[in-house]
DNA sequence: GTCTATAGTCGGATAGAC
DNA sequence: GTCTATCCGACTATAGAC
C-alpha cells in the first residue's frame, strides 16, 4: 500500500502524510508491541523509536504526535487482523449467507472459534499486538473506537449469528441472548491473553505450549458444545 | 485499624509508618479509583492530592513514594474484598470440609458466582477499585502479586473445588480441568468490568443496570449448569 | 503534621544543520 | 528525509517555613 518512490516530498493522498512509507512502517511495527505492553502514556517515544533503529523527533515529524502514532497502529492492527482471520471469517459468513443447517452453524462456529483461539492465544508474532487490542478494551479513545468497529464488533456479532444459526432460531431476542453468549464465549479467550499471568498461575502452568493450546481448545469446544445444546431448552 | 491519636510521632507498628491514619486512608481512598482508571504511571500524585483534599507532597510525606502508595492500595482492596466476600467464601468454604453431596456444591457454587456477578459488575462503590484489581491482571509488579495472592488465586481455588465437588470426582487431573473451568467462569465477569465499554456497545445496553444485570446472572447460572452437567459424561 | 517553594529529572515536541 | 541540539512543560521528590 502507499507505493512511494524513496525520495521526494511527493503529493500526499488525500490530505495524508506520504512520507517515506519504509520507516513508517517500521516505527509502527516497533511501537505496536510497546505500547501493546505499556499503554499509550507509559510508552516513550525515545523508546519506540531505538526499537525502530531511528531516532526520537523521527516519530514526530512522520506522525506529528505520539497519539497520531497510537492511531495508526491501531489502523495497521486491523489490517493485519483481516489478513489473519479473514477467510476464517468469510467462510463462516458464506456459510450464514445461505440457508445454514444448526449443525452445519455449529461446525463453522467450533471453526471459527479454534481459529480464534490459536490467533489470540498461541500465534508468536501476533502475541504482540494482542496486547494492544485487549488495552484498549477498557479505554474510550480514538484508537478503541477503531478497534472495536472494525474488530470487536464485526467478531462477535458473526459469532452471534452462528450461535442463532445452530439454535435454529431468529428474532431480536435470541439475537440479544446469543450476543451475549458470543461475548462470553470470547472473553474466555481474553483470559489467556490479557489474563495470562493470572491464568498461568492458577493453574500452575509455566508456558501456555501446544499441551496447554489443546486443553484450552477442549475447554472452548465443550463451551461452544453447551451453548448449542441450549436450543433444545 | 491503628488507632492512633490525632498529633504526635507516636510509635511505630513494628518498622512500619505510622503517620496521621486518618488521612492516609484519604489519600488511599482517592488513589484507588484513580489508579484503576488510568494506571501506575499515567494517574499523576497532584491528581491523587486533589482528590484527596491534600497537597501533592503529602503522598510522599506519608508514603516514601507513589509506588508505596500503590502497594498500600492494593492491601486495602485485599482487606474490602474480604469484607465483601468473606461470609460467602466461608459458607462455601464450610459446605466443602464437610461432606459434601454433588448438588449441594452445586447450589454453593451458583450462589458464591451470583454473589461475585453482583460484587464485580454492579456495586456501584466497589465499581472503582474493580477496575484497579482488574488492570493489575496484566502486570507483574508487587501489587499484582498481593491481589493474585489474596484475590485471585483464592477465589478461583474455591470455584475450582466447588466444581469438583459437584463433579463427585477427586484427583489431580480432575483438580486441574476444575481450575480451567473456574478461570473461564470468572473471566465471562471480567467481560463486564475490564471490558465493560465494549460490552455494552455489542449488546446495545446503555447501562449496566438491574435488568442487564439478571440477564448476565441468568447466563452464569445457564453456564454453572453446563459445567455441573459435565460430570455424567 | 501540614503547608509552600523548589530542585532535579524526564517527557514530547521544535528548530535548524546536513 | 534524517540527523543533533534544545526548548518547555510535567512529573516526583526534597527542603524548610509554620
Amino acid at each position: 500500500m502507499r507505493t512511494a518512490t524513496a525520495s521526494s516530498t511527493q503529493a500526499k493522498g488525500r490530505g495524508e502524510y506520504a512520507k517515506s512509507s519504509l520507516t513508517r512502517e517500521n516505527i509502527v511495527a516497533a511501537a505496536i508491541p510497546i505500547f501493546g505492553a505499556r499503554g499509550l502514556d507509559s510508552a516513550g517515544t525515545r523508546e519506540i523509536a531505538e526499537a525502530a533503529g531511528v531516532n526520537q523527533p523521527a516519530i514526530n515529524y512522520h506522525f506529528g504526535s505520539k497519539e497520531n502514532l497510537y492511531r495508526a497502529c491501531a489502523e495497521a492492527i486491523v489490517e493485519k487482523y483481516r489478513q489473519q482471520m479473514g477467510s476464517l471469517s468469510l467462510d463462516a459468513a458464506d456459510a450464514l449467507s445461505g440457508e445454514c443447517s444448526a449443525d452445519e452453524a455449529r461446525k463453522q462456529l467450533m471453526k471459527l472459534m479454534e481459529g480464534l483461539t490459536e490467533f489470540l492465544v498461541s500465534g508468536e508474532h501476533s502475541q504482540n499486538w494482542v496486547g494492544f487490542i485487549v488495552r484498549e478494551m477498557s479505554e474510550q479513545g480514538d484508537a478503541a473506537r477503531i478497534l472495536h468497529e472494525s474488530i470487536w464488533k464485526p467478531g462477535t456479532d458473526l459469532v452471534a449469528l452462528l450461535i442463532q444459526a445452530s439454535w435454529n432460531k431468529s428474532g431480536d431476542i435470541q439475537l440479544e441472548e446469543a450476543r451475549l453468549e458470543a461475548l462470553l464465549l470470547v472473553s474466555n479467550l481474553v483470559a489467556f491473553t490479557n489474563g495470562r499471568t493470572v491464568s498461568m498461575q492458577i493453574l500452575d502452568w509455566d508456558a501456555i505450549g501446544p499441551a496447554q493450546l489443546d486443553k484450552i481448545k477442549q475447554a472452548m469446544d465443550y463451551r461452544v458444545n453447551d451453548i448449542v445444546r441450549r436450543s433444545s431448552l
